[in-house]
RNA sequence: GGGGGCGUAGUUCAGUUGGUUAGAACGCCGGCCUGUCACGCCGGAGGUCGCGGGUUCGAGUCCCGUCGCUCCCGCCA
């Protein structure tokens, strides 16, 4: 399929897809210059020796796929241009039979920067570009030592159904109308979660599969709405053979697919410490910057937005900043909710603080707030939530534009101790932070009720340079506790048989303990790849609209296939 | 649901304070060229300036609306 050049016969014959060609009449020859994506090669044709070849290469345009025999004569890339690409590779033309054809194309395959629509909608030519290609490859790449991987350390690969049962839990659900059932409907599964702690309970100790999930969200550059995971759950879990398991298969993956070497084990941190340093549960520690506590400093503040809030924090950024410079930064922390941006500043050469809240601070505190030269301290002060996502994305953002991320680099990290539930402002009830069937911590087993938002999970995410790749946990294995969980997220009993009746009859028939984790597969592409977006590493994928510009899915269905489903298409009113 | 950016030949872009017939490069078509190779040279075709409305003597340019794409917020157990 893919590799080098097709030289068949090494000296005779070549098979050749050329992607893009050049034909070229010079001194009585004609030269037909092929680029695919791994072999430079001219084809050259002497109009007296082969004119019937001669006359074939008049109709070469530009993509082609021919068939040639004839002299290879294959030339060093010292004798040529270095500035060419082509002339590795040269072959004197006996005989030359054009394969396929091309119209002209919808746009230049060495175009940079085509227009995104116009590349998803003929995904065809977008995926012989030489990057598309490489990330494919990576990809296919990849999933092939995942699942040696896990074939090796005795996990067995169960397929679940993609046609499943719809639960409001979670994200919103694709739904699939039955035809058999008219008015029922299946969901296409988020995820193989239960399905695969019922593996556990039927007894196959360790199960992975390369699962399809969906998930009927809004998308983003590093967010779609199918995405594929590497599923993962053993009985009897021990949290280190786990983490062990995952190191060398990420170790494996990244020597052999990028050639870069991992140090394992990884550095494991708290979703506390994660918050408190980073102001996010996914920090991106190939840089440092850590976030700083001023509350106590300023308690008794002068400065009234201080000494009000329930929590002042603030980023030691080392230069300082113009008003306009500021006003930049004031911005995009607005976006994130910020109220204002306060900031402290050390002139480098008068030393002078420059800042307009220091008239309202005392002493002791611009003491304990002292800038260096040089330097600028920003402040958010709101909820603690608040100014950890606010100083996070400040945090990210100061990193790219002070040049402190290293890119080369790739930095692995366990982040353990989630909290279990969250409280959903807009539903006035608890939810999952991962997902309701994640143990409690041992010590919150009996009691993570009492006190849900202080309750810690078994659960852990795996982290690459502040990128979620993947994340698990221990699950309940006890039916009494589940039903406890369902109850604390205000699932009434009668949602909780229609919903989840199934695991929770399962549970009660002899469950082991088991836990497991599910990677993007995607996600560790794009990172593997160093791709800013998702879509690079997706053969076919949708717009940002959920749209796919070359099939037009979705699409209508016919009246017919209406009628069959037993449904009726409310058209939506305009505006 | 909300915010930012973009929308001009097939493609990527330029287009001045509003002012003749909207340009370039690549691609495409034709011609020339005795080893070319990002070939070179000559010529040509190709545009409802996303769409609709407004302001104006005059709109690619200003205003309003709308559509599409993209990035982000919400959302994503």
């Amino acid at each position: 399929m893919c590799g080098e050049p097709r030289l068949e016969h090494a000296g005779r014959t070549v098979t050749l897809a050329g992607w893009t060609a050049r034909r070229r009449d010079h001194g009585g020859l004609v030269f037909v210059d092929l680029r695919d994506r791994t072999g430079i090669t001219q084809l050259v044709i002497n109009p007296e020796r082969a004119p019937e070849a001669s006359a074939l290469a008049g109709e070469i345009r530009n993509e082609f796929v021919l068939q040639a025999t004839g002299e290879l004569v294959a030339r060093s890339a010292e004798t040529v241009n270095p500035r060419m690409a082509t002339g590795e590779v040269e072959l004197a033309v006996d005989a030359l039979q054009i394969v396929s054809r091309s119209t002209p194309l919808p746009f230049q395959l060495d175009e940079e920067n085509v227009d995104e629509t116009l590349r998803l909608r003929y995904r065809w030519l977008d995926l012989r570009r030489e990057k598309l290609q490489r990330n494919i490859e990576l990809r296919a790449k990849m999933v092939g030592i995942i699942r040696r991987h896990m074939e090796d350390a005795g996990f067995l690969d169960i397929q679940t159904p993609i046609l499943y049962k719809s639960t409001p839990e979670g994200a919103r659900d694709f739904v699939v109308p039955s035809r058999l059932h008219k008015g029922r409907f299946f969901a296409l599964p988020q995820s193989p979660q239960t399905l695969k702690q019922l593996t556990m309970i039927a007894g196959f100790d360790r199960y992975y599969q390369i699962a399809i999930c969906f998930r009927d969200e809004d998308l983003r550059a590093d967010r779609v709405q199918e995405l594929t995971q590497l599923d993962v759950e053993m009985s009897f879990p021990d949290q280190e053979v786990l983490f062990a398991l995952m190191e060398r298969m990420f170790s494996t993956i990244w020597r052999d697919c990028i050639g870069v070497e991992i140090e394992t084990p990884w550095a494991r941190m708290t979703y506390d410490e994660a918050d408190r340093r980073f102001g996010t549960d996914k920090p991106d520690t190939r840089f440092e910057l850590e976030l700083e506590d001023a509350t106590a400093a300023t308690r008794g503040s002068g400065f009234g937005v201080f000494a009000g809030a329930e929590a002042v924090r603030f980023l030691r950024v080392p230069r300082t900043y113009s008003r306009t410079e500021i006003a930049a930064l004031e911005e995009l922390a607005k976006e994130r909710g910020a109220k204002g941006l306060a900031y402290l500043s050390r002139d480098a050469e008068s030393g002078e603080i420059r800042s307009p809240i220091a008239k309202f601070l005392s002493e002791a505190e611009l003491e304990a707030l002292a800038p260096a030269a040089g330097e600028t301290l920003v402040f958010v002060a709101d909820r603690w939530e608040l100014t950890s996502r606010v100083l996070g994305h400040l945090r990210l953002h100061l990193g790219r534009e002070l040049g402190l991320i290293d890119d080369d680099a790739f930095t692995f990290l366990w982040v353990t101790d989630f909290p279990m539930f969250e409280w959903d402002e807009d539903e006035a009830r608890w939810s999952a932070k991962h997902h309701p069937f994640t143990r409690p911590a041992d010590v919150w087993k009996d009691r993570f009720a009492d006190e849900p938002g202080e309750a810690l999970a078994h659960a852990y995410d795996i982290i690459v340079n502040g990128n979620e790749l993947g994340g698990g946990s221990f699950r309940i294995h006890e039916p009494d506790i589940q039903a406890r969980v369902f109850d604390l997220l205000a699932l009434t009993e009668e949602q909780q048989r229609s919903q989840f009746g199934f695991l929770l009859d399962a549970l009660a028939m002899g469950a082991p303990p088991h836990g497991g984790i599910a990677l993007g597969i995607d996600r560790m592409t794009m990172v593997l790849a160093a791709e800013p977006n998702l879509r690079d590493v997706i053969a076919f994928p949708k717009n940002q609209a959920g749209l796919d510009p070359m099939s037009g899915a979705p699409s209508e269905i016919t009246q017919a296939q209406l009628d069959e489903l037993g449904l009726t298409v409310v058209p939506q009113e305009p505006g």
